[in-house]
DNA sequence: TTATTTGCAAATCATTTGCCCGAAG
DNA sequence: CTTCGGGCAAATGATTTGCAAATAA
């Protein structure tokens, strides 16, 4: 179905040994110190297909550029609204709303998305 | 402070007339019934002060296009991931979250954003 | 009058796409 | 070989911005 490439691998080492949920440009940079001649375009159609084939996740977030992850399991964020760090929160995902909802309005959900957003520690 | 005009009376009159968290390009074709001539820069700069003046919500929204809500209290959103119908959830939220995350990690919650995202009754 | 707001167009930013070429199978 | 992936540059879509003219106070 798809092919190796060398790209693809160095892109995919790049986003698994980072917990930063680093965007598209970050990962150019790096994946360039390898692959000098890269492009830009290129990391974002892997990064696309490292997602679609569920190696990594594309993170969607509310009014930012989007981000990248290697953890594809649910969970919740939080972001600092002062310095940007993103992390991933190991609070256990409530499940109850959706059956709640689901059960009030009839709506089938698939995904709950919950983000917090505030000051870390050395931002306060 | 902010002096009155008729383009933004009609802006924020067409948000508070609907339900339907608009997008900045619907509102803009609304006014234009009325102000034939009112630029799509003008929708922009209108609605931004209007939600810095707590008129309106600005709803950023993961990985779509932002949306307007003339609710500005805390609220839950539910989106169809098919006609892409959003709306309003009237569970009511949960704070307890922000104060867990606070005691376990010593960040500041300003604020929570929880999506759901599924079928709707018409899409399933 | 004079400070804001408008309309318009150009600029920006993140992401995607078209096309032709090189490389993988 | 023959098809897919890569490089590059141009296109796209949403939003913002600069500026001169229009308008509210």
């Amino acid at each position: 179905m798809s092919r190796k490439s060398k790209q693809r691998d160095t892109i995919l080492k790049v986003v698994m040994n980072t917990d930063t949920h680093p965007r598209a440009d970050w990962i150019y940079e790096q994946v360039k110190k390898e692959i000098p001649h890269i492009s830009l375009g290129t990391v974002y159609r892997n990064l696309k297909a490292l997602a679609e084939s569920g190696e990594i996740l594309q993170l969607e977030i509310a009014g930012e550029t989007r981000r990248y992850d290697r953890n594809t399991d649910s969970h919740y964020h939080f972001r600092c609204r002062k310095c940007g760090l993103m992390l991933d929160l190991d609070e256990p995902v409530d499940h109850t709303i959706e059956d709640r909802i689901a059960g009030k309005t009839g709506f089938k959900i698939n995904r709950q998305r919950v983000e917090l957003t505030g000051l870390c520690r050395e931002c306060q």
